[in-house]
DNA sequence: TGCCTTTCACGAACAGTGTTCGTCGATCGA
DNA sequence: TCGATCGACGAACACTGTTCGTGAAAGGCA
């Protein structure tokens, strides 16, 4: 409760003087309804269903109470999701150490898995151009370790912007992968195994001569879970910004 | 203007009739109503709004009837806009000559313009693995230019699978970009330059001393349009793809 | 020709959705 | 004590995707 509120909003929203009230008074008649608990009903519900399960009805009768409720509290649906986003990426590492493959390694490897842990919100994340202070934080940290290692300046800038972005359409790929063969009895890599199972017997029932390196290659297409492959994505972008740390 | 709605005006149940003709033509029902013209539908409503805007209602509407007529023949809105992607994807060329580096190259840039042509179909690409007639030749196409070069098998397979995502992400994001900063009376080049305009205002209020990497490359960060960028990201991952050719 | 079965079109309705409006009651500055 | 203000919220609007049941036409069969 003692976050900072005073992150990047100019004043044209009032009602951060309900809070005052909160501090002066201990008379509060509704448990809740703050931004605050609002965020934490709507970050429950994607975590448990995705994103599209967040509707307004849901989210205020958490609160025994209507949709127009949140409207004061929260612009609009997607700015609720927005929010939902923030406080997630709050949860990723700024990363630290000398080494900066290592460093930008773990910080993309973090960034995954904080997205996929909380259902398909690395899809809001496609929109939302993210600058909250955490952000630029974490954005200082990595430059000033990889700008110094001889990384050229807007390679470093740029390949961080893709890093994020790969991050987070795998996390985004996974949610989408394992919603389409979800059943109650099943684990995340058993769900895995037959969706590739799944789309692989769809290509097997090709003509094998006139596919001749797709067909042979076929257990390569689709072996690995998406842990090695996101690894082989990771490292093969890796090697792309370290091949230009010279050329420079 | 829509100039399908061509029928009799009088008559009290307008389609009826012209299915005494499809004898004659085959396959062909009444002048609108199959598949192939609700895809027509749903993407040109696709390309001038978005695949928000595709709503049962509204592309039955099209065809002077209710959303029941659809489900005839398309099982699902999901599967509308899937059937929607397919026939985008079938705009990508497929790549043809001997320089595996080059091909790729094109196959990429091809892949991204395609889907920026048509609003934010890109999104609808992260849920749907494509498994078409021309997509297989196109995987076939790449693969068998990639590999005998000297590509390990593994790196080519999976280096498709990550360009493909760029590309669709980038052309995802791009869409995202230019909704938010709309206005009839400007273009792409324009849209684009205000949106970094006002990213790059909201990070210069930082301390400057507080951030001092990150303060010395905004106008790099900030710089280079969409195109530029994405050029980029593409030779990052080809360099990534070159840098494995020989270790093999 | 009649009959029957299948196929498709579609009006109506259900159960939701995001958002706005106007009102009510409580709190706060004066 | 008295407005002014602002959060809470019931109701309603204009939508949404999808299903059901009806009804008419087409194709197959005798």
């Amino acid at each position: 409760m003692s976050s900072t509120k005073r992150t990047s909003e100019p004043a044209p929203r009032p009602g951060r003087v309900a809070q005052a009230r909160a501090k002066a008074a201990g008379r509060r008649r509704r448990p809740g309804l703050g931004v605050e608990a609002i965020v934490d009903v709507a970050l429950r519900i994607i975590d448990a269903e995705g994103t599209s399960a967040v509707s307004m009805r849901r989210v205020a009768a958490e609160f025994d109470t209507g949709p127009a409720s949140l409207y004061a509290h929260v612009e609009n649906r997607d700015a609720l999701l927005r929010l939902a986003l923030d406080r997630v990426l709050d949860e990723v590492r700024i990363p630290e150490g000398d080494d900066w493959l290592e460093v930008v390694r773990q910080w993309v490897y973090d960034s995954r898995d904080v997205l996929a842990r909380h259902g398909d919100i690395a899809q809001v994340s496609f929109a939302h151009i993210p600058s909250g202070q955490r952000m630029v934080e974490t954005i200082e940290g990595l430059l000033s370790v990889m700008i110094p290692a001889g990384v050229p300046a807007k390679v470093a800038t740029w390949a961080l912007d893709i890093l994020a972005m790969y991050a987070a359409a795998d996390a985004y790929e996974g949610w989408l992968l394992g919603q389409r063969f979800a059943t109650p009895g099943r684990d995340a890599a058993e769900v895995g195994a037959e969706a590739f199972d799944q789309i692989g017997a769809s290509f097997a029932a090709l003509p094998a001569e006139k596919y001749p390196y797709l067909m042979a290659n076929l257990p390569v297409l689709m072996s690995g879970g998406g842990e090695e492959r996101f690894a082989f994505g990771v490292e093969m972008l890796l090697a792309g910004i370290a091949a230009q740390i010279k050329r420079g």
